[in-house]
DNA sequence: TATTGTTATACTCTATAACTATA
DNA sequence: TATAGTTATAGAGTATAACAATA
């Protein structure tokens, strides 16, 4: 039974609020719109671009999760969505004889072209056109803050189970 | 076919990437714990807190809707999720026959108080824990105008689909 | 024994379309 | 004709547990 905390502030409360609005509303907006552009979810979407900017268009699936995917399950599941598609590739890995490296394909690095442009247009209209200079490096600064001391926080007392990436605990 | 965007510098990147991962690690966090300590997904958490929010615990289903959920058959169905529950009720509304008014039952407001401390609580550690309280004060502000922003925003030339609320078009 | 990944399964959630009823 | 809401239905996504294989 967690003692009860201090509640939260007005301004917190405002944080809070806005933080989880901005963000639900730009990603419905961009989730549509990779949708339309590409047939993509989110997801689908972070996992190609992750893999589109890594060394020979390859990473392992442990190394592809990180922050993406918060289930080893849901990682094979849409590697194999996107494998379907032609979009990516699976093979093992040479020094791992249990990893999995995915590679993104020529086809998949033309979806990827197909969409960014919406992508980046829809990031313009929503987000950065309400925003000086000086927001967007606040917000970047203040945000990365946040989300590293969020990457490195263990788990709560209180719920002491899984946490972490995709390739988490769950000891089987 | 849309004219190709000038792309993102750096810190546009920084910030929009930031703003993704912080509020989905946040996000993620707080859907486990609403759901260990009162079984509630997090857009039922949302909904709830806003009729504790409102007078009498009384709103139509239309302005619930607004932010929260996207379709209006998602709010029909979380709502009866709630209601078999026994944590809100559904009513007629005596102004305008077609409208249907949710309230917020005394057990509706216990899981809400059940499940505040441990929320309050992940917020504390895994958001304000890294700010500062000029932080909380810009996040709230630069936020806060995107949000403004983002909610006013018109469909896309790109995609005249629907948008807005669950209340929105769909002229059926 | 720990790690990497897959499979089976069950469930939650969302969205579209068709429909009813009231304004 | 427009608005408020429901229903049917189908699909996407997620998570847990059990499993296989390699380190």
């Amino acid at each position: 039974m967690p003692s009860a905390p201090r509640p939260l502030d007005a301004t917190q409360l405002g944080a809070y609020f806005a933080l989880i609005e901005a963000s639900s509303l730009l990603r419905h907006a961009v989730e549509q719109q990779l949708h339309e552009a590409g047939d993509l979810s989110y997801v689908q979407f972070q996992l190609l671009a992750t893999l589109g900017d890594s060394p020979a268009g390859s990473r392992r699936m442990t190394d592809l999760a990180d922050g993406v995917v918060y289930s080893r399950s849901g990682l094979t599941y849409q590697a194999q969505t996107l494998e379907k598609r032609g979009l990516v590739t699976r093979s093992p890995s040479p020094d791992d004889e249990r990893s999995v490296t995915v590679t993104i394909t020529d086809a998949g690095r033309a979806v990827l072209a197909d969409v960014f442009p919406g992508h980046v247009g829809i990031l313009e209209e929503l987000l950065f056109a309400a925003l000086s200079r000086a927001d967007v490096e606040a917000l970047a600064d203040i945000l990365g803050r946040a989300r590293d001391h969020m990457r490195q926080a263990p788990p709560r007392s209180a719920a002491p189970r899984r946490r972490r990436s995709a390739a988490g605990r769950t000891p089987g």
